[in-house]
DNA sequence: GCACCTCTGGACCGAACGGTCTAGAGCCAT
DNA sequence: ATGGCTCTAGACCGTTCGGTCCAGAGGTGC
C-alpha cells in the first residue's frame, strides 16, 4: 500500500503489528498484510518459516520493544516515580490518539487470539514481565518506595484504562489516571 | 457434545460466550459452536438471523449480565463499598479460575475481535457503561465519597489485572487488588 | 561467463470459513 | 385430517483461509 521504507521483513513485521492490533490475531488474514506491505507470499515464509505464528511472535517482540523504549523516554528525564509514570501515561495516551484506529494493547491482540499454544501464552507473560521489571527498575532508581508494586499498579491501571479508552474511543481516561493513582492519597475535593 | 440443559437458543449463546472468551470472535468457527451446543446450521440462523454477529451481541449481552448479577450479589450484603468492592475480586477470581481455560473478558473478546462495525463498538461501549454506572450506583447508596471515580477506578484495575491474570494463568493478582487499591491510603509497611 | 545464494513473485492446494436454501419433523388448532 | 406454524436437519455454495511449491530475478565472488 505504502512506501517502501524498509526492507520487506520489517515491513511486514510493522505492518503485522498494526493490523493485529486494530483486528486481533484471527481477524486479519495474510492477504491483508501481504498487500499492506507490498510484498508477495514467498517473502512472507521465506523470512518467517513459519508463516503466521512466526510473525505474530516477531510483531509482539516488536510491540514490546517500541513500549520498552516509551518507558524509557518517560522515565529518563522525570525527577519522580510520579512524573515518569504520568509521562507515560500522556505519551500512550497520544499514541491512541494518533492511531486513529482505536488499536488494542499489542501483546493482548496479538498472543491472546492467536493459536491456543504454550509458546504464545509464555510469549505474553515473558513480555508482560518485561515492562514490569523495566517499571520497576525505573522505580527502584527515582527511590520510590515498593517499587514493584507500584510497577505493577501502573501497568494494571495502564492496562484497564486502555480498554475503556477503546471503547469509549476516548483516551481521555488514561490521562486522567495520574491524577487518580499516582497523586498523593487525597490531595484533590 | 455435553447434554442439553436448555434451550437450543440458550445452549447456542451459551456456549458462544464460553468460546468468544477463550478464543476471541474470529478465532471460533460457527462449527465449533454449533457441535458444542448439538445443533444444526438451520437453528442457528432460525433463532439469529444475522448468523454469527446476532449470536455474538447475544453472547455479550448475556456475559454482561451475568456479571451485573455478580456485581449485585458482591454488593448486596456488603456494609461497605471496599467490602463489596472487595467480595467482587474475590469473585471474579474463582470464576477465572474454575473456567480452568484463562478465558479472557467477556466483552472484549467477543466485540472488539469482532467485524469492525460501528454497532460492536457502540455496544461495548453500552456494555461498560451499564457496568460503572451498576457498580457507582451500589458506592453511592453506601455512601462512599466520589461514587463515579471510585467506580471507574475498581473497574479499571479488574480490567487490567484480569489482563494480567490471564498471561500469568494465576488469579492470585485479582484477589490482591482490594489491599492496593481499596485499602486506606498508607496501610500497609 | 558461470556458479551460487538470497529473496521475490505468484500459481496452486485442500481445508475451513460464514451463509443460503429446502425438505420435513413435530405440534397445535380447527 | 389438514393446514399452518416453529424449529430442526444438513446438503450445498462461493469465498477466503493459511500453507506449499517452484521458477526466476538480482546481486556477489570467481
Amino acid at each position: 500500500m505504502s512506501t517502501k521504507p524498509a526492507s520487506t521483513r520489517d515491513r511486514l513485521t510493522l505492518n503485522a503489528v498494526k493490523l493485529f492490533r486494530q483486528k486481533g490475531y484471527h481477524g486479519v488474514g495474510l492477504a491483508e498484510i501481504l498487500a499492506e506491505s507490498d510484498a508477495p507470499k514467498g517473502s512472507l515464509y521465506h523470512h518467517f518459516p513459519n508463516g503466521k505464528a512466526d510473525l505474530a511472535v516477531a510483531a509482539a517482540t516488536l510491540a514490546s520493544d517500541m513500549l520498552l523504549q516509551t518507558i524509557d523516554d518517560s522515565f529518563a528525564n522525570a525527577p519522580t516515580f510520579r512524573e515518569g509514570g504520568t509521562n507515560l501515561c500522556f505519551k500512550l495516551a497520544k499514541f491512541f490518539d494518533i492511531s486513529g484506529t482505536w488499536d488494542g494493547c499489542p501483546v493482548s491482540g496479538i498472543l491472546f487470539d492467536g493459536p491456543e499454544n504454550e509458546v504464545f501464552r509464555d510469549h505474553a507473560n515473558s513480555i508482560f514481565t518485561g515492562w514490569l521489571n523495566r517499571v520497576a527498575e525505573h522505580a527502584r532508581r527515582l527511590n520510590e518506595p515498593r517499587p514493584d508494586e507500584k510497577a505493577e499498579m501502573l501497568l494494571i491501571t495502564i492496562q484497564g484504562a486502555w480498554t475503556l479508552a477503546r471503547a469509549r474511543r476516548d483516551s481521555d481516561v488514561l490521562r486522567a489516571l495520574p491524577s487518580k493513582f499516582l497523586g498523593p492519597c487525597e490531595s484533590e475535593a
